[in-house]
DNA sequence: TTCGATGTGTACGGTACCGTACACACTCCC
DNA sequence: GGGAGTGTGTACGGTACCGTACACATCGAA
């Protein structure tokens, strides 16, 4: 049996995915990914045929985890739509998981094939907020307004860089949120 | 008097948002810029005091562009509130000028002064639609709600990869926008 | 203890880019 | 037409990174 990997593949998809999380595809280079866990890139080409198949692979971790998960913890804990929809939302946009989310989203711009795979997931997403809408709104025009309304919120809140005099970002994020949830907008 | 030169600051900066709008801060290459306009890097450096230079004049012509002139030609318009910040939208997400705000956007995430630059920005336009929203919605709640939530979907729409079944995914903002102009939510 | 397999370090060649230095050619002005 | 003076091409050195090749150390198993 031969020993133990120091730096298995799961280190080397976790550092590519900090990486990306901090600075964009752009930003994950192996040598670089290397130094910071204090190896040399010799045993990366033995895992992976080079930084694209990392990227890869790192593509496939992370919708792994932000779909299938939170999904079904969500059905797991139940309540009402209102209820299911502020876990969902608090779930999906974990810190890290959340940062992850809007560097890929940004790579989706420039990569179809990153573009290909966040529209499944977004596709997903976007299912389940008709649902929980559809179930206190009866106008189909309002509940997908309403569903790419809050899809907005959850993302662009992040690049919006503006202040709300008298408030802390998120209690504005929260008041819109709840506007938005209101059984009679 | 020189000859007038073949190559101006200006087209470097022109150049630079291209780059910029099209591929974010590191697709701003003095070199690549340079081949790209079919001529060599020798003229960049008797312009600019280096790459960083650059970046910084093209976040001045940007923030020019981007908030003065819009707003003049709203007032100049006129029209109701409504109509107004459906103008206000129209003006500032310009294919190219959006692009760009999408790329600074993101590089604002990593670079402080780009983010300060940014939040000036944002504050300009919070407090437009804070004053459009407050002529016919009375709870101050609601109106910062409604105006984060309208500046949200102008961002976050180009980072929604998702469908909307039966309708464009155009006619889905336009759904999602109306529904926040309603003069009772 | 020795063997064999495998992850790592080291060294190398190649590419793309930054910034500097300098000669040259172009264009305007006299 | 003959100077200036300025933008550009060319050449250079330096850095950071990719991917390959290979020797070596390290550990489990015999």
């Amino acid at each position: 049996m031969p020993p133990a990997p120091r730096t298995p593949r799961s280190r080397w998809i976790e550092a590519g995915l900090d990486a990306l999380a901090r600075g964009g595809p752009d930003a994950v280079r192996v040598e670089a990914l290397a130094a910071e866990m204090g190896v040399t890139k010799g045993g990366f080409y033995g895992y992976f045929d080079g930084r694209t198949a990392l990227l890869d692979e790192m593509l496939d971790e992370w919708e792994h985890r932000s779909t299938g998960a939170v999904l079904e913890q969500v059905e797991a804990e139940g309540g009402d739509p209102a209820e299911r929809l502020r876990l969902a939302g608090r779930l999906t946009f974990t810190d890290e998981l959340h940062r992850i989310d809007l560097a890929v989203r940004e790579w989706a711009r420039q990569d179809p094939s990153v573009a290909a795979r966040l529209r499944r997931i977004d596709n997903t997403r976007m299912e389940f907020l008709r649902t929980m809408f559809g179930s206190f709104i009866a106008d189909p025009d309002e509940v997908e307004a309403r569903s790419t309304l809050i899809f907005a919120l959850a993302i662009g809140r992040h690049f919006i860089a503006a202040d709300h005099p008298g408030r802390t970002h998120l209690e504005a994020i929260n008041l819109a949120g709840e506007l938005l949830l209101r059984p009679a907008l």
